[in-house]
DNA sequence: GGTGTCAAAGTGAGCT
DNA sequence: AGCTCACTTTGACACC
C-alpha cells in the first residue's frame, strides 16, 4: 500500500493464511476444484465457518463493538434523527451517505473467505453475513469491490511490465508477497503437485504449473 | 487546511 | 429479479 500507516484494517494475507494453518485447515484436497468454479460450489468450508462463528462468539469484540465500529452499518437506516440537529435543512439537502468501517475481524474473515473463494453463492453469503453480523448486501458489495480491486492491481501490474517499467511499487511488492505466501502454503500442502490455480482473465481460474 | 489514499457504497449497463 | 462488472462518489484517515 502506498499509505502503509493505515491502521484500520492493517493485516497481512500471511496472517490469514497462517491462521488457517493453525486451525489445521490445510490438506483440503478439493480446494483446487472448489476454486475452479467457486461460483456454483456450495461451500468448501463448513468447518471453517463453524470455527469462524466460534471465533466471533468468543472474540472480545462485542456486538456493540462491531456495531459501533461499523457506525451506521445498515444501509437502509443510514441516517437517523440522532445526528440531524437541523431537520428542515437536511430535508432539502441530500441525505449524508454513511460509510461503514468493518472491524478488523470482519475484514480478516472476509479476506480469508476471499482467498478461498472469489464468488459466494446466496446461502454462503447469508451464512457469512450472519456470522460476521453484516448484511448480505454488505458482504456482496465487499466481494464485488474486492474482485475489482484485485483485477485493477493485476491490470496495473501487467501494464507496467508491458511498458518495460520494472519499477517495484508497494502494490507490486504486496502482490508478490501474497503470491509467494500462497505458493508456499500450497506447495507445503502439495509438495508433489507443483500445480496451483491462478486467475486468468476476468474470472477464470486455471491451473498453472511452475 | 490541502492533498492523497483506501474502501464502502452508489450508479448504470449487461447477462442469465 | 438478481447477479455481475466497471466506474464513480464520498467518508475517513494519514501525512505534510
Amino acid at each position: 500500500m502506498a499509505s502503509s500507516n493505515r491502521q484500520l484494517t492493517s493485516f497481512f494475507i500471511e496472517d490469514i493464511l497462517s491462521m488457517r494453518e493453525e486451525k489445521g485447515e490445510e490438506s483440503r484436497g478439493s480446494s483446487a476444484e472448489s476454486q475452479t468454479d467457486s461460483r456454483c460450489c456450495t461451500d468448501g468450508g463448513e468447518t471453517h465457518d463453524a470455527l469462524l462463528i466460534a471465533a466471533l462468539a468468543t472474540t472480545p469484540a462485542s456486538p456493540d463493538d462491531s456495531c459501533t465500529a461499523e457506525r451506521t452499518n445498515s444501509p437502509t437506516e443510514a441516517t437517523t434523527d440522532a445526528d440531524e440537529p437541523n431537520h428542515t435543512q437536511t430535508l432539502t439537502q441530500k441525505q449524508k451517505r454513511s460509510r461503514a468501517a468493518f472491524t478488523h475481524l470482519q475484514v480478516l474473515e472476509l479476506e480469508k473467505k476471499f482467498s478461498r473463494q472469489r464468488y459466494l453463492s446466496a446461502p454462503e453469503r447469508a451464512h457469512l453475513a450472519a456470522a460476521l453480523r453484516l448484511t448480505e448486501t454488505q458482504v456482496k458489495i465487499w466481494f464485488q469491490n474486492r474482485r475489482y480491486k484485485t483485477k485493477r492491481r493485476q491490470q496495473l501490474d501487467c501494464y507496467r511490465k508491458a511498458e518495460g517499467n520494472v519499477a517495484v511499487t508497494a502494490a507490486m511488492v504486496e502482490e508478490d508477497l501474497l503470491r509467494a505466501s500462497l505458493l508456499t502454503t500450497v506447495y507445503t500442502c502439495y509438495p508433489y503437485r507443483p500445480c496451483v490455480y491462478e486467475p486468468h482473465g476476468l474470472s477464470a481460474w486455471r491451473p498453472t504449473v511452475w
